[in-house]
DNA sequence: CACTAATTTAGCAAAATAGCTAAATTGCCA
DNA sequence: TGGCAATTTAGCTATTTTGCTAAATTAGTG
């Protein structure tokens, strides 16, 4: 599958989306991560595994544990790229305050 | 079903996001858009209310058909709101250049 | 080595998704 | 009104997705 479908597919999910919010904050385990939805270990590892797959996060062993990582640069890249891509003038750059919620 | 979960659920499908960069030419009726993809009028036709279900594209009838038009105000709103949440530093502003394909 | 903790993998069921064809709808025109 | 063109809606099937529990894996510890 094409990179950008797989961040896309990745990220159509609100659990792994909020994972990646997670993470925002600094590196989490998978049991830390677990521990902030209301969903099975087995459940957010698989989710881990997607979001690895798209290169969204990164993941290293760290004795016992498997450590997860950010890597906002793919975020960035391959959403980023679509947006131009298809909203080249309003992108981020000139965006207005919204009015209320769209 | 929230908004921003509407949006990125519509991104999710490579169909969808390339009937969007077409519509960024300008609009199109949903049988110029059917004529653009291999497949049936009737799934055109399902991707597009999708899209108009996340606000993503507007449409209006015009005579005996019906024109799609790309709201890009909505991608870049949604899609960059997320973007500024999950990786605020290097949000298109700041972004290198690929070195390949990622 | 045996035991425990952390995590993933396997296998299953329910729900959602995307495609198709056939039928219904909507608007135009003679 | 009748008929045609454009589009959507209905109903179906196959595939994918997401959740679960149970079992396997991997690393640390007595």
């Amino acid at each position: 599958m094409k990179s950008v479908s797989r961040v896309f597919k990745a990220l159509a999910d609100p659990t792994r989306r909020q994972i990646l919010q997670e993470l925002k904050e600094g590196e989490l385990s998978a049991g830390e991560i677990t521990a902030k939805f209301p969903i099975s270990g087995p459940s957010i590892s698989r989710h881990l595994s997607i979001l690895k797959g798209a290169d969204l996060v990164a993941e290293r062993r760290e004795g016992n544990r498997i450590v997860y990582q950010l890597e906002p640069e793919q975020v960035a890249g391959v959403v980023g790229d679509f947006l131009s891509a298809v909203c080249p003038t309003q992108v981020l750059r000139n965006r207005k305050r919204k009015r209320s919620k769209s």
